[in-house]
DNA sequence: ATTGACAACGTTCATATGAACGTAATAATC
DNA sequence: GATTATTACGTTCATATGAACGTTGTCAAT
């Protein structure tokens, strides 16, 4: 696993898109951003093109325009951009961050739930493997 | 709350050593810093000013040096990093991150009932307030 | 065949960031 | 008192990043 270039927000922003929609041209991506977050054509244009230089997508030339899909699964990205994260503001540490999330980010009963369901999930499989 | 100016990665990372000192100064900073991430006195000197100038930090003069003191919260920092942070990967959402977390990065079943723990403190609360 | 629209690719440009230096002031040592 | 060490403060400098343009090529409609 070749260590991957950094990706900077703007071009992870992009990125995601792409991943969301599988694969896409230049004008989805530009077409999927927020309202509140326009960006020209030329600027996701680039973003893709840096994208592609850094190895975590490819284009594929339909007529006239190039697809971009995804190179490097996002699963492997986000996970070494949490990994990246938590070295900055916890050591590498995963349950301070975990123990800050649950006490300063306000979740839901059902969240609570559900993290419960999954909590259970995990030490089960830990103790009877 | 005055928003605060961005905080990159080594500036982050000599303020989070401010904090864990309670108040240093340069060459205390330079001294706590991981050896495997050795930086020159003139370059955490910098990083000091820059966090002062943004107004993370202040400076206290004390005889011929300066002594750096935190003038935000650190927890209020850590809070903002880590909302950028999800806003940025999860679209703002705490429960995929767990998710993620959960996972991803092993636990060990001392951390996992840590989080028992502390879960059901919060459910309680959430139930009879 | 000509015109017009859109896109690829190479380029540009300002600011942010990582990293460090030079000079002047101040303190400590000889 | 002269010399040396240490520091603050202003400056510098390269690269990264955010954002976008110009030129050229290609397709589609006239």
């Amino acid at each position: 696993m070749p260590e991957l270039p950094a990706l900077p927000r703007s071009e992870l922003e992009v990125a995601r898109i792409v991943w969301h929609l599988k694969h896409a041209t230049v004008r989805q991506v530009v077409d999927a951003l927020p309202v509140d977050r326009a960006l020209d054509f030329f600027t996701v244009q680039t973003y893709l093109r840096r994208l592609t230089d850094k190895g975590y997508l490819i284009a594929k030339r339909e007529g006239r325009t190039n697809v971009y899909h995804p190179k490097v699964k996002p699963d492997r990205v986000v996970r070494q951009v949490v990994r990246n994260f938590l070295d900055q503001l916890f050591d590498g540490h995963v349950l301070p961050l975990m123990q800050h999330l649950l006490q300063q980010e306000k979740l839901t009963e059902e969240q609570l739930d559900q993290l419960q369901t999954e909590l259970d999930a995990l030490r089960n499989k830990a103790t009877d493997p």
